[in-house]
This record gives structure tokens, sequence and C-alpha cells, in this order.
DNA sequence: CGGATTTGACCGGCGC
DNA sequence: GCGCCGGTCAAATCCG
């Protein structure tokens, strides 16, 4: 059911691309995240694979994890190179892929795959230790979890558009606003914890 | 000096 | 059986 992704890349740019230009909608605006990533269910899931697009200027989005590059890629059907990116902890299976869209620049896709089983090493925690599970935690089961409520909590295939900065006119002066949405309070998922769109791809 | 990043090559799977 | 594509590893390099 994965319908694997590489075959028909543009056709997926597209799809995702309808949902991801909040340019001409910008209507959500980031209000309903948690909520529907809390509520889906995962179940028959093996995998946990989680879809982010951000739409953003940059591609390193922290999520509080340190990542370390083990490869770059170019597919076919997109200009742009993918990047992978692979967990520093020992023993954490967790791997990380950046991919731009083809037309979209500031479109940013970044897939999880696999789960963290470890704390963060360095980076603020910002509430939800306890609302971790909450969130749930259901479909694996074969991990220590000690995860925090990251948006790659345990979702089997999920979008989360982010719309920080959606339309992003040119009055983009802050850089590094990735420390912001690790403090969140909200403590939604500790990615954006704002602006956060999760969608079910 | 250590760690992270970079780029190229190699390997495996799938399609034709 | 060969070719194509994607993915990963590995050595070299650069930065802090």
């Amino acid at each position: 059911m994965d319908t694997s992704n590489q075959s028909n890349a543009l056709s997926g740019n597209a799809q995702m691309d309808s949902v991801a230009t909040p340019e001409n909608s910008s209507v959500s605006k980031g209000e309903n995240e948690n909520e529907v990533i809390s509520a889906c269910g995962n179940r028959t899931v093996r995998e946990p694979r989680i879809v982010v697009q951000t739409t953003s200027d940059i591609d390193i989005l922290d999520d509080g994890y340190r990542w370390r590059k083990y490869g770059q890629k170019v597919v076919k059907g997109n200009p742009n190179p993918r990047s992978y990116y692979k967990c520093t902890y020992v023993g954490c299976p967790v791997r990380k892929h950046v991919e731009r869209a083809s037309h979209d620049l500031r479109a940013v896709i970044t897939t999880y795959e696999g789960k963290h089983n470890h704390d963060v090493p360095a980076a603020r925690g910002s509430a939800g230790y306890a609302a971790n599970r909450s969130v749930s935690n259901n479909g694996n089961s074969n991990v220590p979890m000690a995860i925090r409520p990251t948006a790659m909590t345990n979702n089997p295939n999920y979008m989360i558009t982010n719309l920080n900065n959606a339309r992003l006119p040119e009055t983009k002066t802050q850089a590094p606003y990735t420390l912001e949405m690790l403090q969140s309070p909200a403590g939604s998922f500790g990615f954006a914890g704002f602006g956060t769109l999760l969608v079910p791809i």
C-alpha cells in the first residue's frame, strides 16, 4: 500500500503540491494540528513513516535530534537532490530523508523513518513529557519507547504541513526559527508546535 | 583533534 | 540478461 512514491514522483508532487501550497489557501493557519495527529489511528503499521512537509528556506530543520548526513542522491522527476540523514545516537535506527519540491523550492519534504529510542541529546525539552503518552504510542511494539512527543511518534503515513512562514513574502528576517518551534510550550509534537498540519497521505 | 559533511562508487531490486 | 534507479557505505575533507 505504500504505492512506492518513486514511480509516480510527478503525480505525488502534484498531489502534495495542492495541499502544500498554502499561498492560495492560507486558511488553516495552524490551529488544529495535534488533534488530528493524536487521533489518528495507526495500527496495522509495520514501520512508522512520517512525511513532513515544511515550507521554509532551509531544509535542515532541527527537530531536537542530531542528524548525520550519509548520502545525497538526485532522484528522477526532481531536479533537486535528496539528502539522507541518520540519527547520530548509537542504536537509533531512525532515518530522515529531506527533499525539496521540484517546482517549489520553499517546500521541503522531510520523511522520517523509525522512532527514537533515546532522549534528546542536547536539545531543549520543552513540555510534553507527560503528554507524550497521551499522544499515543501504540502502533509498534518493539521499541523501548522513550521518545518524546515528536512528530514521528508513530504515524503510518501522515503529512505534516508547517505553515510557519507559508507565504513568506520577503520579510523573513529571522533565520533560526527552529529553536522557537522547539521551545513551543504547546509541546504538540516538538516539531513545530504551531502552524503544523498533519495530513494523511 | 574530533566530529560532521562531502562526493563517488558499489550494491541490490525491479523493469523491460 | 542488461539497464535503470534508488539507497547505502566509505574515504577524504573541512570546520569548530
